[in-house]
DNA sequence: GACTTGTTGCAAAAAATTCGCATTTACTGT
DNA sequence: ACAGTAAATGCGAATTTTTTGCAACAAGTC
């Protein structure tokens, strides 16, 4: 886990180390409050601090969920950025397809994606 | 560009029209924000009751942009969902493509999507 | 181990979003 | 067209979220 840190000439401290395990075990997108409520002794402002320099360096991004307010943070690496969103109950399906394999862009270099389904799950769909 | 709220069982005020023109003309997602500056006469609070509406009948959706702040909103009627952004420069680029025909998810019916890529553009891969 | 620079904690400031309430407006059925 | 009804708006204030300044602290380097 340290190693995403030092490669991008990140200082590697106990804090940031927090986030990225807690981001790394949650398997989910997360708020910055999220984050800070589990991490007992670390400052809120250091969070998005950590957050910042994460994005930064394109370890973490940003997303939003559909019906839930705020933003989410979730880790790049994590190959867990792909869910369907039930419209209905809000509910978040990970899904492992992924549809997007060696896609190419005229002029441009994919490094990666984000992917999200909308509609509906099984229960919801009666 | 009414039928949309009509159809949602929404009434049709003019506040509302206007933030439904500005967001179609504007093919790119806007912030709250951006959407007040462009309607001279409208209330802040105002636009994001209008956005609150829009997404509970999924006519827009939120967004997040790498290296941008804030929550961002667009139509998902528009098909300009679909962009890759460059991780330099931070430029985003409209695709046309869409490589998300017809995915099938098991226990769930897919009814839209949004996909963002993210990588280098031309300039940037330098 | 001392040095240098980047990181953190805390509290305060700024920005973004929501809420309460009086007023206005859009739709419905005459 | 007209009155009635429920929903939408404007405004300001309250709340929540995110950023900042600065002194103390800790990580990486020699």
């Amino acid at each position: 886990m340290d190693k995403l840190l030092t490669q991008a000439g990140l200082k590697c401290t106990k804090q940031r180390l927090d986030v990225l395990n807690i981001l790394n075990t949650a398997n989910k997108p997360l708020t910055a409050e999220e984050i800070h409520a589990e991490v007992s002794d670390i400052a809120l402002s250091t969070v998005y601090r950590i957050l910042d320099k994460l994005l930064e360096k394109n370890i973490v991004i940003k997303t939003t969920i559909p019906k839930s307010d705020g933003v989410y943070y979730e880790l790049t690496a994590n190959e867990h950025k792909h869910f369907a969103i039930c419209l209905a109950c809000h509910k978040l399906k990970y899904i492992d397809i992924c549809p997007i394999h060696n896609t190419t862009v005229s002029d441009f270099t994919v490094t990666g994606h984000k992917l999200e389904l909308y509609g509906y799950c099984k229960e919801c769909i009666k």
